[in-house]
DNA sequence: GGCAACCGGTTTGTTATCAAACTATACTGT
DNA sequence: ACAGTATAGTTTGATAACAAACCGGTTGCC
């Protein structure tokens, strides 16, 4: 199937490759874009993290959530959404599955009567150790790919996260 | 709001930062993962493009559909698909809008039944060009963030697209 | 030539996400 | 102290995405 219409218009060399076909198109300007090469490859990384962790009835965003309860005894719902980088309205739904799987559990704050401080419970921990297993498995492919650069790759991200605005 | 219940745990120092508040959180291991930073990345970038793009009616998904199509005369569905790193299926709608807003047109493969090409309109010729002046705008920030580290990020984020399984 | 496996594209169902509207509470300035 | 504004968390609605099931059509093998 590969290609049929494009002989004039594509530059592939490798009409009889066994492998399993890679240069099909031209990617032209939206090469030389950060954000296209940013979204491959988050995305890929969240597929393969999907799939790894997926079959063992481990939701893809409880990971960062039980962490950062895990180190942070207390932090309310608001600081975690920062943390986490996704909207308040967003954890509402995994924090009540958290709370009703009895991974978590709740603290009215004393000096704020609309918030509340998360800690993990024994069973939040494991959890969370169970995770951290497969994240650790997953995030090693990944500092296997960067190589020494991992330190340099982070700084990057973190000051397109920080700066963007 | 900040530190209500945590004044054991946390080691923040700026309790009165007249600054939007910042350090609420401990990072902890998170911040040593690739996966987290990007997706934290990729995730403030995309959406900063979409405040810019959206507020003119430029849904975020199009521009690498219309720049590729642009860029490769004739190009399938498939290989769109695998060029814009989105599932197949994800595709077809937005396929379907795009001809019936007249911006791209289908050709009938003469090889394969099942596949047609897809070319550009000359309207979605045009909108590519709006859509490019926005992208490039936006990149251009992403750009001055990086600085002269740009080549090496790509080829990063490009490996682990690549690699990651 | 025919059957089985594969492949391109669409449909359908589910999920993660954001954003805006809402409620209740806290803070600020006069 | 009170009025107005800002903030924490929830609800609701919209959207973008994947995956699996599906329907031709194609290809390879006997």
């Amino acid at each position: 199937m590969e290609t049929d219409l494009d002989d004039q218009t594509m530059s592939r060399d490798l009409t009889n490759a066994s492998e399993p076909q890679v240069a099909e198109f031209e990617p032209g300007i939206l090469d030389t874009y950060i954000a296209y090469h940013l979204r491959l490859a988050q995305n890929a990384s969240f597929r393969a993290f999907q799939r790894k962790t997926g079959q063992h009835d481990l939701k893809p965003g409880w990971f960062a959530v039980l962490s950062l309860i895990g180190d942070n005894p207390g932090i309310t719902p608001m600081a975690l959404s920062r943390g986490s980088g996704r909207d308040k309205s967003t954890l509402t739904p995994v924090l009540r599955d958290m709370l009703t799987g009895g991974y978590v559990e709740r603290i009215a704050s004393a000096t704020d009567r609309r918030s509340y401080g998360l800690t993990l419970t024994e069973a939040g921990k494991c959890r969370l150790a169970e995770f951290s297993a497969r994240a650790a498995e997953h995030d090693a492919r990944l500092d296997a790919i960067v190589g020494e650069q991992k330190a340099e790759l982070i700084a990057l991200l973190r000051r397109i996260a920080a700066e963007i605005e």
